[in-house]
DNA sequence: GATCGCATCATACCTAGGTATGATCGCGGC
DNA sequence: GCCGCGATCATACCTAGGTATGATGCGATC
């Protein structure tokens, strides 16, 4: 809501992090190996408290997590951290899966379950389609923030006015609607399309439609 | 493409048919008295074969499938419905099924994946959210049909002007680009606006950012 | 109490959008 | 060969959008 994120600052677009939660040490050892033997960073947790414990890297990642845990279930754990604001696609792994399980974890939004022991190159696979999707969600949320960002800095009349507007009403009708003159409406309006960056009413729809901001309803179509 | 599917006439809003396909005649009948007790209708297949041979309703349902089948697997089955057209959400049932085929099925888009035996709530449970869905994108399908149908009444120039237009081009700005005058310009926008239904720019903005029709990509914005 | 941001509105002026009338041209079908 | 449709353009006229200048009022902040 408050974090600007701008254009996207240089910042490190080096490599991603693998968030590894496992309680048995050497698992934890061989996926670190496996994980930085292609690059990837890692962080290595041995209970889900120790990972809601910590601060994390902000940048892209996933995480690799054995659903069998100290505390907390690791189905459960998807919960916390997304309360928590942390958002990276997750890979379980599991000694003692069944069927049922599974199935929850992949309706929970999972990339991938992995029933130990599974194979290094299935785990890579699986790491590289979640960092993908990750990458994916960062560039839209990244561009949904900027246009939020823009949002933040209208007056309540403004966003009022852009409203009306984007919902294809003229300048005296959004006048007659707020009990305003059309001349002030054009101000308001010339205000947001600068704030907002747009030098079209279509670039300024399209945002709009980003933000899902739309005060009336169509009443047009038909045929 | 060239169904039109206009303003959705009356048709039979009824119930969803529940398409079962296994090669055991006993669960077959039981799935069927199941889903009949619940007030859904149904369609019995002892084989991917007849499913595929046959003439299905077109409208809401969903499929309950076995994933070992003579002939074809279960997996299979999927893409080869999707290529014919159909699009049913899928509920699949095993008696031997292993983490790997829940997860595969899962990731193919899948809705639920049982092993049999189940409860039947839990079956009922599915199908309910299976129908859900289907609605869902039943709904979403027939609003782009609409609006493709209207695209697909204009000409190659009005469609080339419409999406210039809706990429925030002033009338001028597209008659130097595709040689015309602006005159010519604001006749086939004026055309664009009747043929596509709609009053406003922006609600012309929003048929084409479902159509996925934007000549021109943005410069705007920019802080 | 002075200042600043926001909101309000008027007058004036210019550009952009929209439509009607009328006309020409080319192509494909009856 | 005639007709209809799409495409093209002109003139004319009206509405809508956009901005600049200038001015007032109100609430919060310093």
């Amino acid at each position: 809501m408050t974090r600007p994120s701008q254009a996207h600052p240089p910042a490190t677009p080096s490599s991603s992090v693998v968030i590894i939660v496992d309680d048995d040490a050497g698992i934890r050892a061989s996926l670190d190996s496996l994980f930085r033997s292609v690059g990837l960073e890692t962080r290595l947790f041995g209970s889900p408290a120790e990972l809601l414990g910590s601060t994390l890297p902000d940048g892209p990642g996933c995480i690799v997590l054995d659903v069998r845990l100290p505390g907390v279930s690791g189905l459960d754990l998807q919960g916390q951290l997304t309360r928590q604001g942390i958002n990276y696609p997750i890979i379980f792994m599991t000694g003692h899966g069944d069927i049922p399980m599974s199935v929850r974890a992949m309706k929970a939004g999972a990339i991938d379950f992995l029933s130990k022991p599974f194979r290094d190159q299935d785990m890579l696979d699986a790491v590289t389609a979640a960092l993908e999707r990750d990458a994916q969600h960062r560039a839209e949320a990244a561009a949904k923030e900027d246009i939020r960002a823009q949002y933040e800095t209208l007056t309540a009349r403004e966003r009022e006015v852009m409203g009306h507007v984007t919902a294809g009403l003229m300048n005296k009708q959004v006048a007659g609607l707020i009990g305003l003159s059309e001349i002030t409406v054009k101000i308001h309006r010339g205000n947001v399309m600068r704030k907002m960056g747009v030098k079209s009413l279509a670039d300024l729809v399209r945002k709009a439609e980003a933000l899902g901001v739309s005060q009336t309803r169509r009443t047009t179509d038909q045929t």
